[in-house]
RNA sequence: AGGACCAUAGCUCAGUUGGUUAGAGCGCUACCUUGACAUGGUAGAGGUCGGCGGUUCAAAUCCGCCUGGUCCUACCA
C-alpha cells in the first residue's frame, strides 16, 4: 500500500466527500441520545465567506464527535429567504432588462424569484460540502417552504389572538430607496460631519422670535410646535404663546417639556412629531398635530407649500435656508458632529416616516426569554454575552414585523371596505371565524413578514411544528446553538421568545458565540476594503493574477482599485498555494478560543497543511513497517516507548474531551497537534526505528512495537476525525485492518476514549528521563556543530541506580536518537576525559571533547548556561531569604523552591569547575 | 453618555483555581538531504506580559486608575 509523497487533499477529498453523501452516513441513526444543530440559516443570496467557514466548521466538529460518541445526530441546515436582499437581486437582474417588478406585477415577479432561487439560490450550502460539513442533507430546508409558511401563519395567528401582535400607525424606519419599513437593527447609525443651523421663528404677537436650532431644516415644514424646558428662565414666559412658522405661515404653540436639554443649541427645539422619534413622543404627550412632508420617496408632499412640492429631501434642505436667510432669518450656521441612520440594504438615510404597521408586543416575550437565560435554562458561552442578552431584552421595543416586499411570507391578514381587520390562517377561515357571509369583500394584506420572524422559529418550524412529529419530539429542544454574537439580537433573541412561548420550552440548551472572523491585522474584511479571502481559494489555491481579478472586478468604489492590487500583489505575491479543507478546518479550529475577534492570518494554515503532511508521512511510515502483520497476533510484548505512547495517548484524549466539552476548539487542536507531532511523530517513531531493526530486540518486542504504532495511529486517526475529516478517512481505511479495526468508515467508528489504567506512571518518567538525556547530548552537538551524521562516544558519571537502569534499558534508544558511537558509564571515582558536559538532575553527560570540540567554543557555552542558571540562584536566593515567604506560603511551594535552589547551586558548582579545568588547557 | 471585550516574542495567538526558568506556530540564525516527512530534522536567538498604583509571602493572572484599540447600546434638536 504506497502513498504519495506528500499529502495532496485535492485528490481525495471530493470523493470521499460524496461517497459520505451517497452513503447517507450523514443522516440520523435512530438511536443513542439525540443531539442536534440547527444552522443559523445563511441568507440565499449569499455565497460562502471565513466566517461562514469558521462557524460550519465548529459545527461540523461538534457533529462529528458526537456521531462517532454514539448519539442519534441530526445537524440540519438551510437558508432563509432574506427578503430584502433577494428582491434587490431580482430585482437588479430585471433592471438589466429595464424591466421593474411593477412591470411584472406581484405574482410574476414572485415566480421570477423562484425561478431565480431554484438556479442561483443556494449557492453556499454546495459550497459547504467543500468545507467537510456533514448535515443531514435530505433535511435541508428553506424559510419559504410550504410546512414553514404553515408554521408562520400559525404563530402570527395565535400572537394575533393573544393580543401580542397589533397594527399600528407609528413613526417607522423607512427606507425611501426600498420602501419598506425596516427594524431598528437593520438601522446603521454613522457618525457624519454636518451643521446645526439656527433659524428665528418670529412670536405670532410681534414681541419678537424664538431661535431654534436643527440639523435638518427640511422637517420645518412638518413643524407643529416649539418646545422649551419648563424652568427655563429665558423663556419659560413664552410658553402657551405661539409663534408664525416662516415659509407655511401656520400659528404654532410654544410648549414646556423637560426633555428640553437648557444647554444644547438655543435652549428651544422645533418640534416635528411626524418625522422624529423624539418629536413623536413629544407630540403625543401634548396632543400636537402630525403633519407629515414626505412621499415614500422621501420627497416633500402636498402637506407641504407649493413651493417646495415634489423637491427631493436634500434639495428642500438646501432650498428651504436659501429661503430662511433671504427672510432674515437665518441666524447662523454651525459645524455639528450628529449621527445619521443608514439602510443596511440600501445605504440611503433611513427616514422616519408615519405608517400602518404590525408589532409584536415584545415586553411578555421579553420576560419569559431573560427568565430562560436567568435560571440557567439557556447558558451563553462564553458566559459574558449574556450581559449583551440581558441589556437588550430589558430595554426591548416593540418590534415591527411588517414589511412592504413581495418576497416574503404574506400577512394572513384581511380587510373588509372598511378598513377593518380580520386575522386568520386563510380568507376562508376568516370569514367563518369572525361570521362574514360572502357578501363581504375582503382583501388580504399586501404586506409580508421580516425575515427574523421566520427565523425566530427555525428550531421548532422546521422540525415539523405545528404537527408534533417524531423529529421535534426527538431532536428539540436542540442542543447547542453555534453563532456570532453580532446575532444576538437578531435572532437569538427571537428565537428565545417564540419558542418559549409556542413550545413552552427552549429552543437550545447552550449558545456557543464565537468571534468574528477579520484579516490578520484586525481589519473587517470586505470588499471595499479589498482583503477578502475566500475560504474556497484557501482549499484550491489561487494564482495571483486570478486573485487581483477577483477582488478588484465589480467595486463600487473603482478609485481603491489600484491600492488593493498593489496590496494583493505585496502580501501573495505567489497567490495563495492550495492547502486543502482539513488544513483550514484546523486553522479554524487553532483560532476558535473565547476571543471577540478572529484575526485570520494566511501564514498559520500554512503551518497546518504541514501538519497533515506530517500525519501523512508518519502514516506512510507506518504502513511500511506494518506491511504484512496479523492484527491478531498475540505474541507481544510492550517496550517503554510503547507504553508511554500509550500513555500519552490517554492523556491527549482527555484533553481533546476537554477541549470540545468547554467548546475550546483551539486547546483541543492544540492538544491534537503536540500529541501527533511532538509525542507521536518527533519521539515514538524516532524510538521504534531502532526496535525494528533486525536483531536489536526479540520478535515479541517487535510485535508489540508494530502492534502499538499501527493501534495508536488508528485511535489517533479517530481522534483527529472531527477536526479534519479527509485525510483521516483516507489514511484510516489503509491502516484499519491491520490495527484490527472494522467499520466501513471513521466517521461512524467510535470515538476514542480516554483510559486512566493505561497511563503508566512509570513509563512517562523514564521517557522523560531519556528525553532529557538526548536534549542534553544534542545541545551539546548543536551549539559544537557537531554533524548528527557523525556518531560520537559518550560518557555517564556519577550515575545513580535509577539512572543506571534506565541507561541499561534504553541504550537502544540512547544509541540511535542522540547518534553515539558508545556508552561508558564511569565507575565511582574513575576519572572521565576532558568533556563538554550536559547534567539532568545529578547525572552528569559527559561529551569527550578530544577531537570534536574548540575549547573557546566550549568556554562560551558552558558561560552561557552558567549565567543563565546564576539569574535563577539569585532569584531563589532572594525569594527564600524573604522570611515572609518562608513563613507564609505553603510548605510545599518552599519546598519546592529550596529544591530547585540545591539543584541549579549543584549544576553551577559543576559548571565551573568544568570551566576551570577546560580554561586550564 | 453608558457598557462590553481586547492589549503577552517581529507577526498571529495560548497561558485553567495567583506559585512554570512565561509557551506554540510563522518568521529569523547556524548546522543537517540520517531509509516516514526539506510541507522535514537538530540546536539557538528573541518577552521589565500596554502604563501607573494597590491587595498578597508571591501577580501575565485579582482590584482600581490611565493610555491605546475594537465593538455594542442610547443619544442633544
Amino acid at each position: 500500500m504506497s502513498m504519495e509523497k506528500t499529502y495532496q487533499p485535492a485528490a481525495i477529498e471530493k470523493d470521499w466527500y460524496q461517497h459520505w453523501e451517497e452513503q447517507g452516513y450523514f443522516a440520523p441513526s435512530g438511536k443513542g441520545e439525540p443531539y442536534c444543530i440547527m444552522i443559523p440559516p445563511p441568507n440565499v443570496t449569499g455565497s460562502l465567506h471565513m466566517g461562514h467557514g469558521f462557524q460550519e466548521s465548529i459545527m461540523d466538529a461538534l457533529i462529528r464527535y458526537h456521531r462517532m460518541q454514539g448519539c442519534n445526530t441530526l445537524w440540519q441546515v438551510g437558508t432563509d429567504h432574506a427578503g430584502i436582499a433577494t428582491q434587490m437581486v431580482v430585482e437588479r437582474l430585471l433592471a438589466a432588462d429595464d424591466v421593474s417588478r411593477h412591470d411584472l406585477g406581484r405574482e410574476k415577479f414572485v415566480e421570477k424569484v423562484w425561478e431565480w432561487k431554484e438556479h442561483s439560490g443556494g449557492t453556499i450550502t454546495r459550497q459547504l460540502r467543500r468545507l467537510g460539513a456533514s448535515p443531514d442533507w435530505s433535511r435541508e430546508r428553506f424559510t419559504m417552504d410550504e410546512g414553514f409558511y404553515k408554521a408562520v401563519q400559525e404563530v402570527f395567528v395565535q400572537l394575533y389572538d393573544d393580543g401580542l401582535i397589533y397594527r399600528g400607525k407609528r413613526l417607522v424606519n423607512w427606507d425611501p430607496k426600498l420602501h419598506t419599513a425596516i427594524s431598528d437593527l437593520e438601522v446603521i447609525s454613522e457618525e457624519k460631519q454636518g451643521h446645526l443651523w439656527h433659524f428665528r421663528y418670529p412670536l405670532t404677537d410681534g414681541s419678537g422670535h424664538l431661535t431654534v436650532a436643527t440639523t435638518r431644516p427640511e422637517t420645518m415644514l412638518g413643524d407643529t410646535a416649539v418646545a422649551v424646558h419648563p424652568d427655563d428662565e429665558r423663556y419659560k414666559h413664552l410658553i402657551g404663546q405661539t409663534i408664525t412658522l416662516p415659509l407655511c405661515d401656520r400659528e404654532i404653540p410654544v410648549i414646556g417639556d423637560d426633555y428640553v436639554d437648557k444647554d444644547f443649541g438655543t435652549g428651544c427645539v422645533k418640534i416635528t412629531p411626524a418625522h422624529d422619534f423624539n418629536d413623536y413622543e413629544m407630540g403625543q404627550r401634548h396632543a400636537l398635530p402630525m403633519i407629515n412632508i414626505f412621499n415614500q420617496d422621501a420627497q416633500i408632499n402636498d402637506n407641504a407649500p407649493e413651493a417646495y412640492r415634489g423637491m427631493d429631501r436634500f434639495d428642500a434642505r438646501k432650498k428651504i435656508v436659501e429661503d430662511l436667510d433671504a427672510l432674515g432669518l437665518l441666524e447662523k450656521i454651525q459645524d455639528h458632529t450628529l449621527k445619521v441612520p443608514y439602510g443596511d440594504r440600501s445605504g440611503v438615510v433611513i427616514e422616519p416616516w408615519l405608517t400602518n404597521q404590525w408589532y409584536v408586543k415584545t415586553g411578555p416575550l421579553a420576560e419569559e426569554a431573560i427568565k430562560a437565560v436567568e435560571e440557567g435554562e439557556v447558558e451563553f458561552v462564553p458566559r459574558q454575552y449574556e450581559n449583551m442578552y440581558f441589556s437588550w431584552m430589558r430595554d426591548i421595543q416593540d418590534w415591527c414585523i411588517s414589511r412592504q416586499l413581495w418576497w416574503g411570507h404574506r400577512i394572513p391578514a384581511w380587510y373588509d371596505e372598511s378598513g377593518k381587520v380580520y386575522v386568520a390562517r386563510s380568507e376562508d377561515e376568516a370569514r367563518k371565524k369572525y361570521q362574514l357571509n360572502d357578501k363581504v369583500k375582503l382583501t388580504q394584506d399586501e404586506d409580508v413578514l421580516d425575515t427574523w420572524f421566520s427565523s425566530g422559529l427555525w428550531t421548532f418550524g422546521t422540525l415539523g411544528w405545528p404537527e408534533n412529529t417524531d423529529f421535534l419530539k426527538t431532536f428539540h429542544p436542540t442542543s447547542v446553538l453555534v453563532t456570532g454574537f453580532d446575532i444576538i439580537f437578531f435572532w437569538v433573541a427571537r428565537m428565545i421568545m417564540l419558542t418559549l412561548h409556542f413550545k413552552k420550552e427552549i429552543p437550545f440548551k447552550t449558545v456557543y458565540v464565537h468571534g468574528l472572523v477579520r484579516d490578520s491585522h484586525g481589519q473587517k474584511m470586505s470588499k471595499s476594503k479589498g482583503n477578502v479571502l475566500d475560504p474556497i481559494d484557501l482549499i484550491d489555491g489561487i494564482d495571483l493574477e486570478s486573485l487581483v481579478e477577483k477582488r478588484t472586478t465589480g467595486m463600487m468604489q473603482p478609485h481603491l482599485k489600484q491600492k488593493i492590487e498593489k496590496m494583493t500583489r505585496k502580501e501573495f505575491p505567489e497567490g495563495i498555494a492550495p492547502y486543502g479543507t482539513d488544513a483550514l478546518r484546523y486553522t479554524y479550529y487553532s483560532l476558535a478560543s473565547t476571543g471577540r475577534d478572529i484575526n485570520f492570518d494566511v501564514g498559520r494554515i500554512e503551518g497546518f497543511r504541514n501538519f497533515c503532511n506530517k500525519l501523512w508521512n508518519a502514516s506512510a511510515y507506518v504502513l511500511m513497517n506494518t506491511e504484512g502483520m496479523d492484527p491478531a497476533e498475540e505474541n507481544y510484548t510492550l517496550s517503554l516507548a510503547d507504553r508511554w505512547i500509550i500513555s500519552r495517548l490517554q492523556e491527549a484524549e482527555k484533553a481533546v474531551a476537554e477541549g470540545f466539552r468547554t467548546y475550546r476548539l483551539d486547546l483541543a487542536s492544540q492538544a491534537l497537534y503536540d500529541f501527533i507531532w511532538k509525542d507521536y511523530c518527533d519521539w515514538y517513531l524516532e524510538l521504534t526505528k531502532p526496535m525494528l531493526k533486525p536483531g536489536n530486540v526479540d520478535e515479541a518486542t517487535q510485535n508489540g512495537t508494530r502492534r502499538t504504532l499501527v493501534r495508536v495511529l488508528e485511535t489517533t486517526l479517530r481522534l483527529a476525525h472531527p477536526l479534519m475529516p479527509f485525510i483521516t478517512e483516507e489514511i484510516w481505511q489503509k491502516v484499519k485492518a491491520r490495527a484490527g479495526a472494522e467499520g466501513e468508515t471513521i466517521m461512524l467508528a467510535s470515538y476514542p476514549q480516554a483510559d486512566e489504567n493505561k497511563i503508566d506512571a512509570q513509563a512517562i518518567a523514564d521517557v522523560e528521563w531519556l528525553k532529557s538525556v538526548t536534549i542534553g547530548v544534542r545541545n551539546i552537538r548543536g551549539e559544537m556543530n557537531i554533524s548528527l551524521g557523525k556518531n560520537i562516544p559518550l560518557y555517564f558519571n556519577n550515575a545513580s541506580d535509577n539512572d543506571k537502569r534506565c541507561i541499561e534499558e534504553n541504550r537502544q534508544f540512547l544509541l540511535k536518537l542522540a547518534a553515539l558511537e558508545s556508552i561508558t558509564v564511569l565507575a565511582p571515582g574513575e576519572e572521565a576525559p576532558l568533556s563538554a558536559p550536559a547534567y539532568v538532575g545529578d547525572l552528569e553527560i559527559l561529551v569527550p571533547m578530544a577531537g570534536l570540540i574548540d575549547k573557546d567554543a566550549e568556554l562560551a557555552r558552558l558561560q552561557k548556561e552558567a549565567s543563565k542558571l546564576q539569574t535563577e540562584v539569585k532569584r531563589l536566593q532572594g525569594k527564600l531569604s524573604n522570611a515572609k515567604f518562608v513563613d507564609n506560603a505553603p510548605a510545599e511551594v518552599v519546598a519546592k523552591e529550596k529544591d530547585k535552589l540545591k539543584d541549579y547551586e549543584q549544576t553551577l558548582e559543576k559548571l565551573s569547575e568544568q570551566q576551570s579545568k577546560i580554561a586550564a588547557l
